[in-house]
DNA sequence: ATAGGGGTTCCAGCAGATGGAAGGTCAAGG
DNA sequence: CCTTGACCTTCCATCTGCTGGAACCCCTAT
């Protein structure tokens, strides 16, 4: 298989795909004239770490969980700790997000809007303590 | 005001308003001996760019608000609708992890977590149809 | 004079790709 | 046999938003 037909089947563009090469997530052959040759099993892996990533995973958490399925020895709950820290880290970001929003809908909402330049967005951002409650 | 005085009223780390100088959201005068010489006007510029990240805007967005901030003819509809956008993507944001969150869970509550290396998380990861519903 | 706590510049690196240039390879058509 | 075009290769630069560190200068107090 080439890049160009795994990186159909994978959903990985070509260009990500010798960037995981690169840092060692696959390791595929390479062939008489220097093409890589990607196993099924490459492949397979390929579109597991796009899964992975797109669950929000980093490389590093992918590189563990890559090991961990190829390791028929491994107990689910190494996999699960993994799964459980990650969640944690995307319930912090979610709640981050959601301070942000809090502040900014409120913010805009307060704001008329038109072509009048006084704005309680720009009152918030420098900090006068000038704002009505 | 040289950089560390400014560094604490602001909040911003040194490194970070040399940084931003760099960029050229702040022009801090110099002093004779080559150290910056920051404004009350720069302190208040930088405050505004530290609330601003923290809200989520994006450095180029820090820029036009700070340029809109800076502009008493502004329109504060113009404010208002880098506001309105900046919370969409933070909404699409949130939207994005909450799916990852769901899926993740989902994931984490099938799988037994124990020393067995059967593992419903690295099956969905592998893209095995072999889930029951 | 020296010690310390400022300040300065510049260069490297983080994540996680992505874009582009310059060139090698391969199969098909004329 | 030659060309065309799609594919592949490597390498280097770029993006965001800083951050760390080296090597150096400056200023004040003792």
């Amino acid at each position: 298989m080439n890049i160009g037909d795994v990186s159909r089947v994978s959903g990985l563009p070509a260009k990500t795909i010798r960037y995981y090469e690169d840092i060692d997530l696959v390791q595929p052959a390479r062939g008489e004239n220097g093409y890589r040759d990607f196993s099924e099993r490459d492949a397979h892996m390929l579109a597991f770490l796009g899964r992975a990533r797109s669950l929000g995973f980093s490389i590093e958490e992918c590189r563990t969980l890559l090991s961990l399925y190829k390791d028929r020895e491994r107990a689910s709950a190494d996999v699960r700790q993994v799964a459980i820290e990650h969640l944690d880290s995307i319930a912090r970001k979610i709640e981050e997000l959601e301070a942000m929003r809090g502040t900014l809908q409120t913010l805009v909402t307060r704001c008329h809007g038109d072509d009048r330049p006084d704005c309680p967005i720009l009152d918030d951002l420098a900090g006068s303590e000038v704002q009505g409650a």
